[in-house]
DNA sequence: ACCTGAACACCGTTCAAGT
DNA sequence: ACCTGAACACCGTTCAAGT
């Protein structure tokens, strides 16, 4: 199954398209989730015809693979930049702002974000920009090795990510948005997690 | 939508009958994912016409559901036990004895229980059985709350279970099974989310 | 009480025809 | 280069007919 937009749009108008039904198909994951996800209902909320979107996307699943893409990318940007500035912070401060740039992203659109999470993970996606978000954060844990439970630091990179977007969730899910609340309670379970 | 049974079988033909429906939905949803499981297949699985498939699931959603209050229950059975015990306990053998329970949960079929996981969310399905679970975890809490970072005592049950989930869920991922090993983690990181 | 499978509406995807 | 919509295979669900 392949993933790949089909074509590039070139003339502004097809760039519009395409722009068109990706915002639908964000819109109605959001509101309606993936069962109601349909090329059908793209195409008619976006306001193109059914082959317009087939000249793009190769499948329904490029759709979703394409937003993935698209939310990893956005993250990649402030990530990187947050690990820059955390390179100069001692160790609390620095996982506190990796965590904040995590958290604010997903509570950007949190029930999007979600979906996209779990269909990321049944899906062939080749997602570079999520590849480095890892990196980074693996790099930072590496600067301050001497404060960690040694063993294996790319799994401890991984959780971080894991635990920040399910404790995110969790919280979301009963209604609670506070971003610096939410924080504060992932740093304080990472902390646990991570340092000796 | 209504996902309640649409009738109950009586003779033992028939609830062979329904067995073979939900075998044939598991081994579905944990082999190829949601995507893949339509009732056409399911059916053909389980042996059955599609027919005798609607006289006991008014959906396909109503599948999941089944799976859904199945699984709430088998995890209910071992948590009540293992509250009892760990009313008795100190709180860290106490706590980890619990997240034991739910880490052995998830591990006896990790790809299953994640697809569960997510579609239970999706899906408006009453599930007592999962209520009942995090009332186990909240008296366990409250029995220790002068140790807590007091506050919220049911969403902190809630994140028990969503961080224990997570974890279990990103180790597996990794292609870490040992039960052992995910224990020591999930305790590690709650110790220092619930502990002030 | 239980089972069956043809029938119908709808969804994913293609393709020939257009500008 | 881009757009359109009829057409076809398949899936969810029903229902009349059976044991």
């Amino acid at each position: 199954m392949a993933l790949a937009a089909r074509k590039m749009p070139v003339q502004p108008r097809a760039q519009a398209t395409v722009e068109a039904i990706l915002a639908a198909a964000a819109g109605i994951l959001e509101r309606e989730g993936p069962t109601r996800l349909t090329t059908n209902a793209v195409a008619a909320q976006a306001g193109v015809s059914i082959g317009s979107l087939y000249q793009y996307f190769p499948n329904k699943q490029a759709l979703t693979a394409a937003l993935i893409e698209r939310s990893s990318g956005s993250l990649e940007t402030s990530v990187v930049q947050a690990g820059r500035d955390a390179k100069t912070m001692l160790f609390e401060a620095g996982l506190r702002l990796l965590v904040r740039t995590i958290v604010r992203h997903q509570l950007d659109r949190p029930g999007l974000e979600r979906t996209l999470a779990y269909e990321g993970r049944r899906l062939p996606v080749d997602d570079g920009a999520a590849r480095r978000v890892n990196v980074v954060i693996r790099s930072f844990l590496e600067q301050h090795r001497g404060r960690l439970w040694g063993s294996d630091i790319n799994a401890a990179a991984d959780d971080v990510q894991s635990m920040t977007r399910s404790l995110t969730d969790a919280s979301v899910r009963r209604g609670d948005r506070n971003a610096d609340l939410i924080e504060l309670r992932v740093v304080r379970a990472l902390r646990g997690y991570l340092c000796r």
